[in-house]
RNA sequence: GGAGGGGUUCCCGAGUGGCCAAAGGGAUCAGACUGUAAAUCUGACGCGCGAGCUUCGGUGGUUCGAAUCCACCCCCCUCCA
């Protein structure tokens, strides 16, 4: 559940709160943004570029954050990079990006400004959020009003020094083109101009963004002459040293459409021991004393702990709504828990409709191979894959297991008195895929 | 421009004429144990149900036979100008 707004009118606790959580990593302006905030309703912002037509989990903490100040009271803008987006920022990036085209950057605008819009609110008086465009005050921005009114406060050796631009400058093979190295210049001047319209005075961002950040604010205090904040939050890291937000499948994004509540439920709910509760502190808005609590109910306790599936509920509740909740809720029942005969043909076809992996095929129109089949159905990446599950059990149509005699015999897997409700065979491969085949 | 080192299967990295689909490690997949964990152990790991087919920067060549030898080309790294 999304708090209301103003349940945390103090600010100074609000940072406090934060640093409890392990959510802040850097302040600019250290000491006195807490005074900042709590002399009134601040204005703050954060920056998401469009590099895709959808945010990941990995921009969920910066998206929180705006909404964890709203809460306190402040007004969060939404800065979607329309502009910055078509450049591309070289920050810790190995290598120089692809451009994309000004349409298809337009698009995921869209598409981010709706993600985003989903998650602070808009309608709570003062504090109301605002999505903004930095493509608005970029897009006809002229050469020379650039490189004379912009370009000039910007020293070339200290822009060198940058951290985050250095191993593009001294590496060799991969070097940094003009084009990118112009990128800080164009952040540092969205928040000159966000201080200007808005007045806003505080700029959130991952701490690759430390670099551009501090530009902002050298550039916001030399063009307007007002001191703003910065605030950074930590790199997630799991335990286990593994990239964040990855799986097997690949990113884990917002986008019902690219990843289903159900998996996205699943992403959660195996997220390590050593990893759940610094994670609740990070992604979801229990209190930081309730998730200490958890943790040490889980500890007393033998058996698998209960902070997943808290961790699983609030996010994917905050993404994807109560419906998309229930219904990730339903599929790792049924399929977990619960035994698949007792599904109505309405269950059954609600899981396909949930967003299990599914597919439809015509029963003269088999493989060969069971092997064919499931690698066709992007169970597993080869036939070898398949066929070692199959020598060891570990496939099963309809909770019947088939074994490797069974690999040619693909009709009598999937025999009519097999399917549930009509022509339904719900195919296990080890412990947790499952697919959906529908036979007509 | 000159001198030297290097490009191997998803990644790192052995291999310098047949015993090489190519050591070892990592990642990944499956099994056991568990909690739909972790750790550990086992198996798989180019593609193919199989016969078999296709790989070792590229193109040609030598050879009964090449990742390994030769020629040319492309790319990367280090040092010197």
């Amino acid at each position: 559940m999304i708090p209301k707004v103003g349940s945390n009118p103090m600010s100074s606790a609000l940072i406090d709160d934060l640093r409890a959580r392990g959510l802040v990593f850097q302040i600019a302006g250290e000491g006195q943004l807490e005074q900042w905030l709590d002399g009134g309703v601040r204005t703050l912002y954060c920056g998401f570029d469009p590099t895709a037509d959808s945010l990941h989990i990995g921009h969920l903490v910066p998206v929180l954050m705006l909404r964890r100040f709203q809460l306190a009271g402040h007004r969060p803008l939404a800065l979607v990079g329309g502009a910055t987006g078509l450049i591309g920022d070289p920050s810790f990036k190995a290598q120089e990006r692809q451009l994309n085209t000004p349409e298809v950057v337009a698009g995921w605008v869209d598409r981010l400004r709706d993600q985003i819009a989903r998650l602070i609110d808009f309608d709570c008086g003062e504090s109301s959020a605002v999505v903004v465009n930095n493509l608005d005050w970029i897009a006809n921005l002229d050469a020379l009003t650039f490189l004379r009114d912009i370009g000039k406060h910007f020293s070339v050796n200290s822009m060198i020094q940058k951290e985050s631009v250095k191993q593009r400058l001294e590496r060799e093979g991969s070097g940094i083109s003009f084009t990118e190295f112009t990128y800080m210049i164009l952040q540092s001047y969205d928040f000159a101009e966000l201080n200007r319209r808005y007045d806003c005075g505080l700029q959130l961002g991952g701490s690759d963004q430390w670099g551009n950040i501090t530009g902002g604010i050298d550039l916001t205090r030399r063009l307007n002459g007002n001191q703003v904040f910065g605030l950074t939050v930590p790199l997630i890291t799991k335990s286990d040293g593994t990239k964040f937000g990855k799986t097997e499948s690949g990113t884990v994004w917002l986008d019902a459409a690219r990843t289903s509540p159900y998996a996205f439920y699943q992403f959660w709910l195996n997220v390590a021991d050593a990893d759940v509760y610094q994670f609740l502190k990070y992604f979801t808005f229990l209190d930081v004393a309730e998730i200490e609590q958890l943790h040490a109910d889980d500890a007393s306790r033998s058996g698998r702990p209960e902070a997943q599936g808290v961790l699983a509920r609030e996010v994917t509740r905050l993404i994807h709504g109560e419906e998309g909740l229930a219904a990730a809720v339903r599929i790792s029942q049924s399929l977990f828990e619960g035994s698949l005969e007792v599904l109505s043909e309405s269950d059954v076809l609600q899981l396909k409709l949930d967003g299990l992996p599914s597919s439809c095929m015509r029963r003269d129109a088999f493989p060969e191979t069971l092997t064919q089949l499931l690698v066709d159905a992007g169970m597993a990446a080869s036939g070898k894959q398949i066929k070692d599950a199959l020598g060891r059990d570990a496939v099963f149509v309809n909770n019947s297991p088939v074994g490797l005699a069974d690999n040619a015999r693909v009709a009598a897997c999937f025999a009519p008195e097999r399917a549930v409700h009509g022509g339904f065979y719900l195919v296990r491969l080890g412990k947790k895929k499952y697919h959906l085949f529908e036979v007509l």
